[in-house]
DNA sequence: GCCTTTTTAAATGCCAGACCTTTAAATGCC
DNA sequence: GGCATTTAAAGGTCTGGCATTTAAAAAGGC
C-alpha cells in the first residue's frame, strides 16, 4: 500500500481512505480483522499514532470496531440500521442548522418524501404499526406534556407511519427527513389550540392507515404540511433575525462556557 | 468539562462527543475556533494524542477543519451540501452492501422516493435540468460505452431529474437512495437490448418533464422500476448463491483452522 | 484424564516529550 | 511607506514507553 507523504492531506486521512475503499470495494468484509496497529504502521511506513488517528476516523463512521487484548484488534463492523439512522440524522440535522435553509424548503422536502410512503403503507401496515400510532396519539393528548415531549411523540407517530410501509431501507431514508426537523420543531411553542389541530390530523391519518385509504392519507399529510408550515413560519422569521444579530457580536468565545468554566474572572 | 476515565468508551470518543454535542446544540457555531490541542489537553486533563484522536473523529464527519500555522487550529466547519451528500451516499452504500438487503427492497424504496419528486419537478424544472437530462441521454446512446459508464450516466440523468424539483434538501436526501444503488447496478450487464429499453424510458421521462406531465412522469418511473427489478433479479439471485457458498467456505475454514488445524492434508 | 487456576503474550489505550513544518503577525531595514 | 526578515504559535509526526485488557497456553490439583 502506497501513501504519499508529500500530499496535501494528512497521512491519517489518506490511510483512512485507503482502508475505507477496501471496505467499500469488498476487499475487506464484515468481521475481517485488520492487521495490528504496529503491523499497519510498518506497512504504511508511518508511526503508530498516525495509524491510530486513521482508525479513529473509521470508527467515527462506524466502519470498524476495536477490541483490546490478545487476538484483539480492529474489525470491520456491520453497519446496522440503527447506526446508519443515527449518522443520517446527525448529518441531516447539521446540514439544516448550518446552511440557512428555510423552514419551507425543509418542510417541503420532508412531506414530499413522507407522502411517497403512502402507497406501501396502505398495502403493508399491520396492527403493530397502528398500535404504535395510537399510543403516540394518546401521549400527545396528555395535558401536562412539554413541547419537547409533544415533538418527540410527533416524531414517534410519523416513524410508526413510515415503518408501516414495511421497507426498512425506506424507513432509514425517511429518518433523515423527518427526525432531522426535530430541532426546528422544538423551537415552536405548541399551544393547546395547535396541539388539538395536530391531534385531529394525526387521528385522521391513523384512521386512513387503518382503512387503507391512500387518498385520505395523502391529503391529510398535505393538510399537516400546510399547518406545520403556518406554525413554523413565524418562528423561522424570528430565528433569522436573531441569527443576524448574533453575527454582529460574534466576538464572544463560545467555548469558554463549555470548556473553561473557571475563567469567569479576568 | 468532565470526562470519565473509567467509562467503558474511549476517552477520545467521549471528548469527540462532548464537542459534537456543543456543535449540534449551537454552543459552537460555524467558524468558531476550538482551543489549541495543547489547551484542550489541559482542560480535559488528557494527553495531546488523545485530543488529536478526538479531533480526527470530528474531522471524519466533516464537523471541523484544521489549519496549521500561527492562529491556526480547529474550526467548526459549515457542512456543505456536497459533504453531506457524500457522507449520506457512503453510509447508504455500506448499509445496502453489508446487510443482505434484497435488490427488490432497495429498488422499491428508491423509486418510491424518486416518484415523490414528480409534483415538484413538473412545477420547478427549468431548461438547465432538461439540458442535463438530454446530455446524459446522449451519453447513454454511445455504442462503445462501458457498463460502468452507462450506469454513471444513468445516475446523472436521475440526479438532473430530482434536481428539477428545485429543492436542495430533497436532492440531498434522494442522493442516498439513488446513488447508493450504483454498486448494485454495476453488477448488471447492460445488453444492447436493455440499454435501448432504458433509453426509451429515459426519453419518455425527459419528454414528460418538458411537458410538465406529472402522470406520465410517474408512470414512466414505475415502468423503469419494473424493468430495473427484472434486470436485477437474475443478478441478485446469483449474488445470494455466491454469498451462501462463501459462508459455507468460511465456516469450514474457521472450523478446521480453529478446531482441527492439522487435518488440511489427507 | 479432566477441570480449574495461573501465567503469558499480544493487542489496544494512553501518555510524555521532542522535532519538523506551516503560517501569519511583528519587527526591522531601506 | 513598503518590502524582507524574524519569530512565535499551532498543527503534523515520531520515538519510546507504560498500563490495561483479553484469550490462549501452561501449570497445577483432583
Amino acid at each position: 500500500m502506497k501513501i504519499d507523504p508529500n500530499s496535501s492531506s494528512d497521512l491519517s486521512a489518506q490511510i483512512a481512505k485507503s482502508i475505507r475503499d477496501a471496505i467499500i470495494s469488498g476487499d475487506l468484509i464484515v468481521e475481517d480483522r485488520l492487521p495490528s496497529e504496529q503491523e499497519m504502521a510498518e506497512q504504511f511506513d508511518v508511526s503508530r499514532p498516525t495509524i491510530r488517528e486513521a482508525l479513529k476516523r473509521l470508527a467515527a463512521q462506524s466502519l470498524i470496531r476495536t477490541q483490546r487484548g490478545a487476538f484483539g484488534g480492529a474489525f470491520v463492523r456491520r453497519l446496522s440500521y440503527e447506526d446508519a439512522r443515527k449518522q443520517h440524522i446527525t448529518t441531516s440535522t447539521l446540514l439544516l442548522s448550518m446552511n440557512d435553509i428555510s423552514f419551507d424548503t425543509a418542510c417541503q422536502a420532508r412531506y414530499a418524501m413522507e407522502r411517497s410512503c403512502v402507497g406501501l403503507v396502505v398495502e403493508n401496515r399491520n396492527e403493530t404499526h397502528l398500535e404504535a400510532m395510537k399510543h403516540e396519539l394518546n401521549v400527545q393528548q396528555q395535558p401536562d406534556l412539554s413541547d419537547e415531549g409533544f415533538c418527540a411523540s410527533d416524531i414517534g407517530f410519523h416513524r410508526a407511519l413510515v415503518d408501516g410501509a414495511g421497507n426498512p431501507v425506506l424507513s432509514y431514508q425517511m429518518a433523515g427527513a423527518i427526525e432531522a426537523m426535530q430541532p426546528l420543531m422544538n423551537m415552536i411553542t405548541f399551544t393547546d389550540r395547535s396541539r388539538a389541530e395536530i391531534v385531529t390530523i394525526h387521528t385522521a391519518l391513523l384512521a386512513a392507515a387503518a382503512e387503507r385509504d391512500a387518498e385520505q392519507l395523502e391529503s391529510q399529510l398535505t393538510r399537516l404540511e400546510n399547518y406545520t408550515l403556518k406554525l413554523g413560519r413565524s418562528v423561522f422569521e424570528r430565528r433569522r433575525e436573531k441569527r443576524a444579530e448574533k453575527n454582529d457580536n460574534n466576538a464572544r468565545t463560545m467555548f469558554s462556557s463549555i470548556l473553561r468554566p473557571d475563567e469567569s474572572a479576568p
